[in-house]
DNA sequence: AAGTGGTCTAGACCACCAC
DNA sequence: TGGTGGTCTAGACCACTTT
């Protein structure tokens, strides 16, 4: 099992041979794995190494243990939801489809009292907006406005966000900015007049309203986040039960 | 730290201890916890129990570390969001309101196939299809229609429903059922006649659609459910980042 | 009774961050 | 450099489920 000269965890190692353990199509929907003790030394790891693999794909809704009976794989209904923090670009791949975006503006301007209580900033520092409309094959299936507080100095062209597509992208790897966690909040709306013009739909026609405001792993905000779609895209998730409660 | 009698793990008795060091206002949004190390030494239990009872408080949004820096308080905006299933009735309660439901009808009808499919039976098994308004603060939300597939030969009354008040509180204590995970999709839909006249919106009304398939801990699906929401609600959720990528 | 996952320990070393 | 969280080990015992 032990690799040699990567620095990648020997449990997450362990996680990906697992995986093509129950792809070999070994192992189907509700049946059991080998036991954890078995795992172990079949591998020569730790049983303690074998229990953080299998954590790992059960927080992926790969596996699912239960105390007393052992650890099964999960159905396929539940293996396509994440849990996680997904870009547009990555969830559209992941429903199998092909992403694509226009921007519409980008601009610096200043925040609004709302939008700066929500970010914890002053009302008159600058902020990035970036207004887009996303595809999923081609077709425009939702409109984005983006609040980013970006650090001191830092710039970024429109340019360059259509060359990498993903602005979260962008943020790891330009701005050293790690997306940690976000808080969303999702409701109904009517289509107003612009959303008609740029999604094609009918005035009042309801709309899904995905707000999200995302935090960096110091849990600064760093994004505030609005999105419209179009009824055919829906938000999709797995809800678990949770250790203790 | 040890207490003589109890069944629960000391883990989940340490994350309790730590939630009430937090609350003694001593630590604030951002602040450092004390070292993993440290905390073993103050309660006397293994480093590896302080960091399940961390990973429990991380997963409730209380806590958050960073590798090398230490762990610390999460934000209070992060704090009231669940990620975690959780009834009509205890959600409502956590968002400062008093839950309440009218139950519209509750009879025992044949799956269609959707449903049959769904929820993994054969088109012609009984189902209890149950109708019901929520009301939060005495005014009414959302409209709600569960189809559930309850084992052979269970009873349940209206009247037991309306006297428990959350129907998965009975699935637990009566039928042993253990919800453990759900799927669930969020669109947006327009108000139709029979929303019109329960819900008081107008004729085509942007509405929230939540579906949800509510597996039991043997993965077996128990509830299909549709819930159609007044605008002022919304679905709210935190997401984080996971584990691994 | 036998087998499973869940908890707990004590100690070691690694990776990362701040000073 | 020293402190922090992250990984890994080997072994023990507990709790739950099934036979």
């Amino acid at each position: 099992m032990r690799s040699t000269k990567t620095n990648v965890p020997l449990y997450q190692q362990l996680a990906e041979t697992l995986k093509q353990l129950m792809a070999s199509g070994n192992i189907g929907a509700k049946e059991p794995m080998p036991a954890e003790r078995e795992l172990a030394i079949t591998y020569q790891v730790s049983r303690d190494t074998v229990r953080k693999a299998i954590r790992l794909l059960e927080e992926q809704g790969l596996l699912y243990s239960d105390h007393g009976r052992g650890t099964f794989a999960a159905p396929e209904s539940v293996r396509q939801m994440s849990r996680f923090l997904d870009s547009f670009t990555d969830d559209t791949i992941k429903r199998g489809g092909v992403p694509g975006q226009t921007i519409l503006s980008m601009e610096t301007v200043v925040a609004n009292m709302a939008i700066a209580s929500l970010l914890h900033m002053q009302p008159d520092e600058p902020l990035l907006r970036i207004k887009r409309v996303r595809l999923m094959n081609n077709k425009p299936i939702g409109l984005q406005e983006s609040f980013l507080r970006l650090p001191e100095g830092a710039q970024l062209t429109q340019k360059e966000l259509e060359q990498v597509g993903s602005l979260y992208r962008i943020l790891i790897d330009k701005f050293g900015i790690k997306p940690s966690e976000s808080l969303e909040s999702v409701g109904a709306v009517a289509a107003q007049a612009e959303d008609v013009a740029l999604l094609g739909v009918t005035l009042g026609a309801p709309l899904l309203l995905c707000e999200r405001v995302m935090l960096s792993d110091r849990r600064e905000p760093v994004e505030y986040c609005e999105m419209k779609y179009v009824p055919p895209y829906r938000y999709k998730t797995r809800i678990s039960k949770g250790s203790a409660g």
